[in-house]
DNA sequence: TATTGTTATACTCTATAACTATA
DNA sequence: TATAGTTATAGAGTATAACAATA
């Protein structure tokens, strides 16, 4: 191989006319994680002015979605079903009290733990907040994927995720 | 709509018995971003686990790999490609020019603009760094996709990315 | 006036160590 | 001894404002 990989084109980028001329992505191109977070940066843009009327960040949501399924469930298990770190948890949480959407319990059984619940206000709120992202959010993924294979494309992204 | 959201199942997750009892993820399922986010960090993990000993990071290679692509281009244009804060940018880059993998010339014409180019070092460790992933990381990547369509996959991906 | 590179700053996210109370 | 929640802290990543040099 020489000084240029076979995928780059690397003419010297003069340019002196004023066109803008297209940035080549050169060996960028074949990675696909680079991608894969290139499309997730859009999509959590999108969430997240989907929800500023909200207030709702990516995790906020993730974590009541999870208290929601299920109730009662430990903090410690709820972290660790979203990846985050027990020590990270602790604020996250925390705010979620503060505005009266989830609450801690003393879990029956064991003194060290906290069972986690949503409240009634949290309830409502992830409801009207999941609803807002369905008619908006996700359709406009859906919009922009097209005429792809959803299921598939889902398929593919769970079987990268279970890679570790 | 009731309390339970159709999707989600919410039995009371009493569970006494000793099985860990698989945590539901509610309507986190239906969430499109949700899943490329797993997706998009496995797949980073797996990207710095590769480069280890080449100490290089995700962001790193990305302009590694734009310069290379595209020598002399300017130091603002390669930041924007890469949706690189200017000011987050220069720190950036100064490490690879510590490293002695990149280099900043004045820009012919402009003498407010640096002209970035790789140093011999840079080329070289960039084309080994490449050879690497290329025969491990991306290679374990494809076995994780297996039998899907990973041009199709990729076209999904540049779709989401368009969205802003 | 506008743009380029830069510094300073702040806020989020993430990761680790250590403490406490329980088990 | 080990685990759950917590605090403190440090490192990345990201965003904005402002400045000097230049256009």
């Amino acid at each position: 191989m020489t000084r240029q990989s076979s995928h780059t084109k690397a003419t010297p980028t003069t340019d002196p006319d004023d066109a803008p001329a297209k940035v080549d992505l050169g060996c960028l191109d074949g990675l696909l994680g680079y991608r894969l977070r290139r499309a997730q940066l859009a999509v959590f843009q999108d969430f997240i002015t989907s929800m500023r009327d909200y207030d709702l960040r990516p995790a906020q949501f993730s974590v009541l979605a999870i208290i929601r399924a299920n109730p009662g469930l430990k903090q410690s298990r709820v972290s660790e079903a979203l990846g985050i770190n027990r020590a990270n948890f602790v604020a996250l949480l925390d705010e979620l009290e503060t505005r009266d959407l989830a609450r801690r319990e003393p879990a029956p059984g064991d003194r060290r733990s906290n069972a986690l619940f949503l409240t009634a206000k949290g309830e409502a709120f992830l409801d009207e907040a999941y609803r807002h992202l369905q008619a908006h959010h996700e359709r406009r993924l859906d919009a922009a994927l097209g005429a792809g294979d959803r299921q598939q494309f889902l398929t593919l992204l769970d079987r990268l995720a279970a890679l570790d």
